[in-house]
DNA sequence: GTTAAAATAGCACAGGCGTGTTAGCATGTG
DNA sequence: CACATGCTAACACGCCTGTGCTATTTTAAC
């Protein structure tokens, strides 16, 4: 039995990614065909379906390939260390690195906005991609608010804040996140990074676990990569 | 000279509009093709072309029309006087006509949504459309704060709720709001409508106004319509 | 070198699109 | 009735799309 080279297929096709997502910054996943794409990459439509047999398949594999790279490029900078001048401040700059705030991020956020429209009209069988990802979301803002919580007393340490309290605090902070995403991307030049982050700042200020702020206050850090 | 028949202009191009906002609905602002929404509306290509010379001119009407329409449906309900049980279910109740928790509203804010998304990678020269929308919104929540505000004594009248906070939690709201609405679309069946409602009480109570919340209020009329 | 399989490049077809053009229809006025 | 003009319908052209198919090139094993 003769084999002929061997090409490494998970290589070409993370190759293929990164040329998808170009065209996707630049013509939305609609504008994910297969001779578009093709020429992006600098190869043949015949060379490209050896990879993909149809469309769909192309587009099913771009869109998980989008969402990994989001992953990879969101994630750490999420669970860096850091330490905070305040409560407010240390989930407001944790929160931050998920909001379209300059350049590379709101590449980012355009990314996967344009996996979320595209889900919405085209909804998959195999599970949704986006909803893993909005899970994240809140599992990094249930994090932010744990690792920033202000240490308390043994004494007192299920009264003031049960995990319940947090989880809900959490949701609310998810949702405004993903509201003030949205406007910063939707009306560019009206709501501008600055006032979208003191919006955060007043909205974190306004919600109780933040209420006693006075002080420098550092990260738990046991809790402060262990959620995924 | 000769005059034939004459056509009403307008109301024909109206009666397009309303075919146009079913292929919206269908296909997105980029399914708005001159050959798709003619033969949506049952006519020819020619006789639409008389109507809108080329493409661009039929989509820039339609995404006038279709704000237009979303303007005379939604904003009667926010503006029809209501009564209720107490601050936070007042404030919730104004507001939840512009989330969508229904069919009829799902359909609204998908609309809206593909407006938004169309001016966001065709950004109009003659203004946006789309952020007087989110103005509108946003007057709509310093509305709804201002008219379900407790009523308070004349001595402390300025002191508790100055304008620019009832304008900062009037932002906070419309933000929020903004999430809500997205997390609801985009995970149709993971966040439903009931918690969606939860949250925004949530959030209500969570912002200062709501605070002392106990009894019946009545919106301070004067004050529930006069906005826009 | 020979060979077989993998990889690549390209053509061909059908279908949808925008749009310019042209022919036919309908109708208020003379 | 005749007619000029607004309206309607349809065709034609070029471009882009997905996809089936074939010819060519490359490469590892014999």
């Amino acid at each position: 039995m003769e084999v002929p080279r061997l090409v490494d297929h998970d290589r070409r096709r993370a190759e293929l990614g990164e040329a998808a997502i170009r065209v996707i910054l630049r013509e939305g996943l609609a504008g994910v065909t297969v001779r578009g794409v093709a020429a992006e990459a600098g190869w043949s439509t015949g060379s490209l379906r050896h990879y993909f047999r149809n469309q769909h398949e192309l587009q099913a594999y771009v869109v998980q390939a989008t969402t990994d790279t989001l992953r990879r490029r969101v994630l750490p900078r999420v669970q860096r260390p850091r330490t905070a001048s305040s409560v407010v401040e240390g989930i407001a700059t944790i929160v931050e690195e998920m909001l379209p705030l300059d350049a590379e991020r709101r590449e980012e956020y355009a990314l996967w906005s344009a996996v979320v429209a595209w889900e919405r009209q085209h909804p998959p069988e195999g599970g949704s991609v986006t909803w893993n990802d909005q899970r994240a979301v809140y599992r990094q803002c249930v994090a932010a608010l744990r690792a920033y919580e202000p240490v308390r007393e043994p004494s007192q340490a299920t009264l003031p804040h049960p995990d319940a309290q947090v989880e809900l605090w959490a949701a609310l902070l998810h949702t405004f996140v993903d509201g003030l995403a949205a406007q910063i991307m939707n009306t560019p030049g009206e709501v501008s990074a600055d006032t979208a982050a003191q919006l955060l700042r007043s909205l974190l200020q306004a919600v109780p676990p933040a209420r006693p702020d006075q002080g420098a206050h550092r990260p738990r850090a046991e809790s402060a990569t262990r959620a995924h």
